[in-house]
DNA sequence: ATAGCACTGATAATCATTCTCATTCTCGTT
DNA sequence: AACGAGAATGAGAATGATTATCAGTGCTAT
């Protein structure tokens, strides 16, 4: 994410936890800049490597669930069931992701609006034939990263 | 799954596990006719009621994990990070989810196929514009099912 | 019938995650 | 500038889902 874009991102998360009651501090600020750098959600491990242990794991778990009950944050799990964290959709805009089989890596992917709209179209349909009502979707593309395939 | 299908499914199963000597006991009988005639994918603690406790909690996790290594089944994780099972879409047909946000279910749905080539065109668009070699997908419609709704 | 290997079920062990609690920090108020 | 309330932190214990271990049982093929 890029500084600008990132500073005003980081207002709008400090004024979210203002209104109830809470405070972006350091170790929240951390981790939410090291989601915002990521190219794809991250695991606690993932993250407690990427802050160098700067956080003890009790305090980033803690950190990871407060950011996701306040919406500053996604949890999903992987294929493994460990939880991923990313920015929330509000933050990044929405995106669908590349999931490697292989390494297990995952990537953000965004797909351009007008097949967003297609998608988003059938999405409606197809929840509506069931008595559904859709307020929003995910798309995991599953295979073999760019890496992992040159080897 | 009508019977006649189920049949012939079980038949499958039986060969593909031979294939690998493995045997298709009674207790992975249960489970895989569980799933069977299940809506959508179960948890571990799903498929223990459903059997009515008739195989120790030791032995259904063992005969999922054998299960999904031998390709029968595909494992997935909820939103809450447990495990969930369904028949491989070998067996069943390629399908997508309907995934309650209020009460945690999940449900198969199936698309026209039509709109599945759709989809798939575009799936390999997009991962081929990443150098990503895609082998499948997964889309997760989410929302409020037809009961929490009428709540 | 017999050996070899797969299977079962009870139990122990593991791993990610959450909880508890004493301590420390922050911020608004005197 | 000191104070007090509530929020945040970090260490460790506790939990819950899942996996591993192992002794005993049962198929199956020669």
């Amino acid at each position: 994410m890029k500084t600008a874009q990132a500073d005003r991102a980081e207002q709008a998360v400090a004024e979210l936890l203002a209104d109830e009651g809470l405070r972006f501090t350091p170790a929240r600020r951390l981790v939410v800049r090291a989601l915002a750098d990521a190219p794809g959600p991250l695991t606690t491990g993932d993250l407690h490597t990427a802050l160098r242990s700067r956080l003890p794991l009790s305090s980033l778990y803690r950190t990871l669930t407060v950011l996701a009950a306040a919406r500053v944050l996604a949890r999903e799990h992987d294929g493994g069931g460990v939880a991923r964290y990313e920015l929330a959709e509000w933050l990044t805009g929405h995106h669908h992701h590349l999931v490697c089989l292989v390494c297990g890596e995952v990537r953000d992917v965004s797909i351009d609006p007008q097949t967003e709209g297609t998608i988003a179209a059938l999405v409606e349909r197809i929840a509506g034939g069931a008595g559904f009502e859709a307020t929003g979707h995910r798309i995991d593309i599953e295979g073999k990263c760019a890496a992992c395939r040159r080897r």
